[in-house]
DNA sequence: CTTGAAAAATGAACTCATTCAGTCTTTTTG
DNA sequence: CAAAAAGACTGAATGAGTTCATTTTTCAAG
């Protein structure tokens, strides 16, 4: 019973993700115009606007299945964290990072990062910003879960806690794609550092074996 | 011995600069054309282009110039600084986001963010990148100050922990002009509460009177 | 099987940001 | 002071994203 005209709606949203995603990784977001994504896949640039209402929209959207992985990719290391807090964090803080350029360039993050800031009303970017919450849910759990483990004081506003690693690791993944020159290792490496003095402070007293 | 040359050009570039904030104040940064603004300095559109590498470069110009105040006004704090860890970051972290709306809409904000971050190798966006450096340098000295006055326990890494502070009071203030709904009064109690962990965790045990 | 209405698709036209080849002004040189 | 060189200014032309009136396709009722 799906009929003609949602099928052919769901083939022709699915030819310009295609589409899109491509020419951006091919030639960049500025230089992949629409009316070469409109013809690649086989509709008219029209048609690309009844479907998107931007330009910015369609990366938005790559970048969201993009950020839908990652969050997926984090939820073992959320479910069975290494017995250390620093190290637990480091380990799906890195799981992030390593991920977040098999798919996208630089390039793209930015202009990606840039459209959610000034566009927040689009669908998109509100979905968009919705990863990002699931994500800074994701650290907080992973804190929780620490907690429970007796490998994190008790008291301790896991969600307050958990919201700042997020926001540094954010912030830190914004200065990171900003500098074209920077290496994730570095990254890796200046969010650790930055990570150990409240990682160590709520780490509960370690009992010995 | 100031030139015509370099007198005229001075003027120009005011007349610009001030053209173009009252516009993007008036009408916001997309409906501010440039032809408006450069009709509205007496000037050709070229010549806009002759001082301003794109339209954006200016918006963030605008926002640089308040950066540099809200810089300024921090320093009293940082130099004479409440007793207790808490209150003395609440107190520099309000006054920046006192400070951010006076000149400013949430709209300007969002689009200067927006180009810091796509188009990083403009002169502007740099100078936007070094500001915000100088205010994440202001917050690692305030926890510095605490730390010799007593008030922040030893052996903390104060440009760690002053990195992270930053960091999270950026990223939420980022949250915080995404939202049109979002007051300053919500903004600085989730960040009041975000703080209170690590805040609380790194202070010296308080001696009795 | 018609037919009328609803949904989608279309692409020419429009809006701006940006460019650049030509012109004008200021400064420097002789 | 004249003339040439350097520095600024100009605005019409360009090009890419976006709009919208029109056309085409799909669906459901009779």
């Amino acid at each position: 019973m799906t009929g003609l005209r949602a099928r052919q709606k769901a083939d022709k949203n699915r030819r310009m993700l295609e589409a899109a995603t491509r020419l951006f990784r091919e030639v960049g977001y500025d230089a992949a115009r629409i009316e070469d994504i409109a013809e690649r896949a086989e509709v008219s640039v029209g048609t690309f606007y009844n479907y998107y209402e931007n330009k910015g929209d369609m990366l938005v959207a790559t970048v969201a299945m993009e950020v839908e992985e990652v969050l997926e990719a984090g939820e073992p290391i959320v479910a069975n964290p290494p017995a250390d807090a620093l190290e637990a964090l480091s380990a799906l803080i890195n799981q992030y990072y390593d991920h977040s350029l098999v798919y996208l360039s630089k390039d793209m993050w930015r202009t990606a990062m840039a459209i959610s800031i000034q566009q927040p009303d689009t669908p998109f970017s509100r979905r968009y910003t919705e990863l990002d919450r699931a994500l800074c849910r994701q650290v907080s759990t992973l804190i929780q879960r620490l907690q429970q483990r007796g490998a994190v004081m008790m008291g301790i506003d896991t969600a307050a806690v958990g919201a700042m690693f997020f926001n540094n690791l954010n912030m830190m993944f914004t200065e990171f794609v900003r500098d074209e020159a920077m290496s994730l290792e570095r990254l890796k490496d200046d969010v650790a550092r930055q990570n150990r003095p409240l990682a160590t402070l709520i780490s509960a007293p370690q009992q010995q074996a």
